[in-house]
DNA sequence: TGGACACTACTGCAAGTTGCAGTAGTGTCA
DNA sequence: TGACACTACTGCAACTTGCAGTAGTGTCCA
């Protein structure tokens, strides 16, 4: 049993789902906690039919058959089981930041257009969260009861999402006053950061 | 190629490194941007050697023997050529959410204890950023006219870290007020915080 | 002085994961 | 009635991780 694999189980603790309506609510709801690709998400609740947590039975409609998965009591023990374990440590990929890093190799415009790459990927995932609060205002939460999670979790991308964002700016700034992308070092500037950092200390507060 | 591929290759852009070196150089620099295993990252040079962007000879020390990776030319211009590729989405993986958003079949006091580890695990990366910091003011950085490069970077870890944390505290006082994890639903505060976000507006500056 | 232990320096392998291609039925709009 | 988007998957190659295993080196303590 791997993280994935609760966390399908942890859905299917819902209501039963078909596989497709898994794959597409588990992107959905999990994609910025425990993004997993389609693929997976088709082959989890599979595995836990092998482990006894799920059944499974086929559906008919016309010339179509689709997979209904539905969570079994050993299910709802194993995931009592998982909350036991330790957390797994955060993990961070952001291609942008690691480009960033190796931009001495390029020109100012290509940290330009990096950092513009950036923004528009997490505006879009910051869009779609504002839009998802505004539908639990308006047509509710698909399982009401769990509103104040899904709204708690929400506060937590809201947050990040701002916090890049300002970020991006306040680096474009920064570059700005780059001549060029290499060869700068501990300039004045670079060294008042570095103490601000050192000391534990916001540099985008100014 | 692999962007993994790519970020190996820019290390050896700035110097030739032995296997053993580049795991560690890059799980300490990398490890936030973009953090892959030490297995991964012994096989990356020797792939890089395969498509003839990387050379290597074995250095011997009394009994052991390491092997040595330098760039070469061809290996320079596909830098390069990195650059004009559209940047991978940012991909943010943190159990202790998918747990957060799961919360209603464990207790308040899994809840508390998974916001404790994330603290944890978080706190570590945050000082680590720090002590690297004050490790650029007292002896330098290792390649100094790399210096603005490490240290924009690092403005982007330490804001994040900052934000998570003052999160898990907002998340913990969120908590507090909670009779039970499960079946709150739509309470006046989650209301309140539903309604802050479909406006796109902080929760955490009350 | 010799044994434990941490660090250097890797490799092999099984298992987890992704992206893509492929297959096929259904609904809608023009 | 044909195109096109959506539903509903499976197979497979390639990428990635974690763990176990191998082996030399340096240091400290008893």
């Amino acid at each position: 049993m791997t993280t994935s694999s609760y966390a399908v189980l942890a859905l299917l603790d819902l209501k039963p789902w078909t596989g497709y309506e898994l794959t597409q609510q588990a992107q959905r709801s999990l994609r910025y906690a425990w993004p997993k690709s389609e693929r997976l998400l088709y082959s989890e609740p599979k595995k836990l039919v092998g482990f006894g947590y799920a059944t499974t039975h086929k559906e008919t409609a016309g010339n179509r058959t689709r997979n209904v998965y539905e969570i079994t009591s050993e299910g709802r023990q194993a995931l009592g089981e998982w909350t036991g374990s330790r957390t797994e440590a955060p993990r961070i990929e952001i291609e942008a930041l690691l480009r960033l890093l190796f931009a001495d190799h390029g020109s100012i415009e290509d940290v330009r257009r990096t950092l513009d790459e950036l923004e528009s990927d997490i505006a879009e995932h910051h869009q779609a969260v504002v839009d998802l609060m505004a539908s639990y205002l308006d047509g509710g939460h698909p399982f009401p009861s769990r509103t104040h999670l899904s709204v708690l979790f929400a506060t937590f991308q809201v947050e990040m999402f701002k916090t890049i964002e300002k970020w991006i700016e306040f680096a474009r700034h920064e570059v700005d006053d780059w001549p060029d992308t290499r060869d700068l070092g501990m300039t004045e500037r670079t060294e008042e950061l570095t103490r601000l950092l050192a000391q534990d200390r916001s540099t985008l507060t100014e």
